[in-house]
DNA sequence: GCCGATCGTGAACTCTATGAACGCAAACGT
DNA sequence: ACGTTTGCGTTCATAGAGTTCACGATCGGC
């Protein structure tokens, strides 16, 4: 992963924050167009292409959205993660069009960068294997990971405690589970339980699938999603 | 808005599903990259610029995401609304990376058009009110809209997830199928599995005929022909 | 410190998607 | 023509999904 940031102080507090999240590394930290152009290029040529980068938007020798757009026409292949302390939201559908990934506002918490690399790693990991899509869903699916609020943001109705129990409880059965199955595993109502498992499918951490072969409606069979296969590092 | 499509009969269809959404105006309807590139161009020089393009991505000229990649350097900020009956996934990022706001897998519904458009019109709205946004989620909100889970509405009975499974085990045999040999192939009985295949007769995805030859009755051997023309809307 | 508002939960109920059973329709064979 | 054969298409029981609503807890306002 390239960081490309202006402040050496914000470089260097984004260079730590990302070296902490597994599965992520540094490759480079540059301070402006040209050199994360140079870096980019160089790395490509090596054979080791940077997977995603980290991009201030305003750089002492030009914006980071229009070295977006050089980037995608000189054929380079990286994901983009916005950063920037504009609030301009026309902004916003401009680096939507130049392709990034992420948007994100400065100043922005560790754990909200960490929430936004862990959505993209499971992005790339939807995205990554190289299977074919059965339906709209699946698209959908992976690009609800990149276009969702934060998780943090629970829905009404919802609590955290709760959905810790019922996600823990789901991540623990590896063959997945019915609503009333984890209902009862977590102590809570069918109701409830469905409910903590519907936005865990909402937000891509569960898989959501029908049991056929008996008679009756058919029994929705929940399975975790959620860590599957971070091993590779991406950047 | 923009629309290139290759097949006329396609072309044909989503003009006329365009037209009938409130808000947007089939401006032009092109079939290469060439005139894509030509009819954004002129409109650009007319001060008339085109907001929005329904692009194929597989033209006789070209690959629609590098179109895509073109019209960035060039400095077009239309915005991209990928069509294709490709199902592959590592197609999926290419698009996000190139630009594109949706991604919709062909054959679709009228229904299914209709609810992207809305959601994108949503979208340019929030953006478009020149403000500043206050935080993070004020972009975060923005982005959602882009993100899409209304399931256009199936007939009472029948449901999306199995509705994507036939349809994609019809897809995969190239033979064709008969009911029983599809609820096979589907992991459901053969009276599910006729449901739905005689659903995706009635939409047009599916062609049935006879199978002539041996004793008794016929059976009815159902062939996927979704890609090749859209599904017409009665009425 | 009391009261109203809100929020998370669960019970009761309705609805829906599925498969088994069964009668019938349509082609072949004689 | 008529029986045989095979699988279509319908009806119906069923089990679980999904919804609505009421209850208790918790929080904030006056």
């Amino acid at each position: 992963m390239l960081i490309v940031e202006d402040d050496p102080v914000a470089a260097a507090a984004h260079t730590l924050y990302v070296e902490r999240e597994p599965g992520f590394h540094a490759a480079g930290t540059v301070h402006s167009c040209a050199d994360a152009l140079r870096f980019l290029e160089r790395a490509r040529a090596a054979g080791t292409p940077i997977g995603l980068t980290l991009l201030d938007l305003y750089l002492p020798d030009g914006h980071g959205l229009q070295l977006c757009r050089t980037l995608r026409a000189a054929g380079h292949t990286t994901d983009v993660i916005a950063v920037t302390s504009a609030r301009d939201l026309a902004m916003v559908r401009q680096a939507v069009s130049a392709g990034v990934v992420q948007y994100l506002l400065k100043p922005f918490s560790a754990a909200a960068l960490h929430d936004r690399l862990e959505r993209y790693a499971r992005y790339r990991d939807t995205l990554g294997r190289t299977g074919e899509a059965t339906g709209q869903d699946e698209v959908d699916q992976a690009l609800a990971l990149l276009r969702t609020a934060e998780r943090s943001a629970l829905p009404k109705g919802l609590s955290a405690p709760t959905l810790d129990t019922v996600a823990g409880v789901l991540r623990e059965a590896s063959t997945g589970l019915s609503a009333a199955a984890a209902g009862a595993a977590a102590g809570v109502s069918r109701i409830t339980a469905r409910r903590y498992l519907e936005h865990l499918v909402d937000t891509g951490l569960a898989a959501r699938e029908p049991q056929y072969g008996s008679v009756g409606r058919p029994e929705l069979c929940y399975r975790w999603k959620g860590d599957g296969a971070t091993a590779g590092r991406r950047g």
